[in-house]
DNA sequence: TCTAATTAATTAATATATGAATGATTCATA
DNA sequence: TATGAATCATTCATATATTAATTAATTAGA
């Protein structure tokens, strides 16, 4: 009889929810929602992407991705390009204003990860993620058949 | 240089994105959100919960809380009642009609567990809660010092 | 070439999350 | 016993999630 709080969803929920403050804080200390912080770490990696492409990468719904766009822009840390060779497109390419803001930010935030990371050693890491992909492994695939 | 892919929230995240439409989809049927599930099975376990301790069981804020708790209210699925003792409690209990459709919906609920449970041993099950304690374990409580 | 099917971004409607503030109540204690 | 601190539910303002629908642009095919 499996208990509710031990449900799979409720563990990953109240993980989410002892994880992020540690990161949440340094969002707000930078005026950055969570959401907006993902737009702009992936745009750090690559700096042009399309909506849709950010969308994926930060599993930001595309309704959503909207609006959150749309404040970014609003605060100059990110600008929007619509697509000469495919209209329907939409880049999404970063400010100076927001390299800068992530250059600041990007030390702060990988030292909040290798903080977690020191929790485990590497093996229980690598261990943790092999099981949470066999247990969270998308069946859904079949369905698209 | 950990990748943003790789971080401890997206890893989270993308693997409650998978979990959930399993579930959803049964929700959905039933005409239930993610969060008013959430309310009605904890008062499957207990019959009469107030607002806070359903908020701390759930993980759902309290200014969240109270809108779940009105649509189901007027859904006729859980009934509120203002305690005569502390009267700032409010105490939630589930209508017969919520009992009538938790019955319905737990065997198939339970399935859905057992589903994602076989997709592992027991042994992966317990490594991982185990890893997951370490690495999301609170550190909040120093600050309350 | 013209229309049907697709695709990318967006809008719309409703529900929830987050953080601050409020109102009513109870508690602690001087 | 008055009074400030603490508690519970709630409201408020803003941001995001979810699903369906829409718009504009592109592609596939008859």
């Amino acid at each position: 009889m499996p208990k509710f709080l031990d449900s799979l969803p409720m563990i990953l929920s109240r993980s989410l929810d002892r994880v992020m403050p540690s990161y949440r804080r340094l969002f707000q200390a930078n005026d950055l929602t969570d959401q907006q912080w993902r737009v702009l770490r992936a745009l750090w990696e690559k700096q042009h992407l399309t909506s849709a492409q950010i969308s994926q990468i930060t599993l930001l719904p595309p309704p959503s991705l909207v609006g959150i766009l749309d404040r970014l822009e609003k605060k100059n840390l990110i600008g929007r390009l619509r697509s000469t060779e495919d209209r329907r497109h939409v880049h999404i390419i970063p400010t100076q204003k927001g390299r800068t803001l992530m250059e600041h930010m990007m030390p702060m935030v990988d030292r909040i990860h290798d903080d977690f990371m020191q929790r485990v050693t590497a093996a229980e890491w690598a261990e943790f993620n092999r099981i949470l992909e066999k247990l969270s492994e998308s069946t859904e695939k079949r369905n698209l058949a």
